[in-house]
DNA sequence: CAATTGACTAACG
DNA sequence: GCGTTAGCCAATT
């Protein structure tokens, strides 16, 4: 190995989110080295070279939510994984008016190194 | 080598 | 409250 993309870096940061928590993308950006860089990050994980070894669905938006559309199979197929691996969700009725649908609870399953 | 794009984020209207 | 614009920074073409 020894890629000098920045798309390995990040990987490597989102192979160390331990199962049941999520992290952002800023947030990945910045393990990465990149604080600005969330953009990258997404683009890095579309990349995705590695499927299933990579865990994207544990990457998410500031807010909570996934990449509209972009979603390994559809953001319900995503909420099940999280769910299954132990992320709480919190459903569009408990959270503020304006997000689409489930969100992850970042207060209590936002990684934290 | 320069311009464009992009799984983002925050601020503005 | 929701839509659009601007800013960041690196990969892609």
């Amino acid at each position: 190995m020894g890629s000098s993309s920045f798309n390995e870096r990040v990987y490597a940061v989102v192979r160390r989110i331990p199962r049941g928590m999520v992290a952002t993308y800023g947030q990945v950006a910045a393990l990465a080295g990149a604080p600005r860089n969330a953009r990258m990050v997404g683009y890095a994980l579309h990349a995705n070279p590695e499927p299933g070894v990579i865990p994207c669905h544990r990457v998410v938006f500031r807010d909570g939510s996934l990449a509209p559309g972009f979603a390994f199979g559809g953001p319900d197929e995503q909420r099940v994984l999280l769910e299954d691996e132990g992320v709480v969700f919190v459903p569009p009725a408990a959270k503020p008016a304006g997000a689409p649908g489930w969100r992850v609870d970042l207060d209590h399953c936002q990684w934290r190194e």
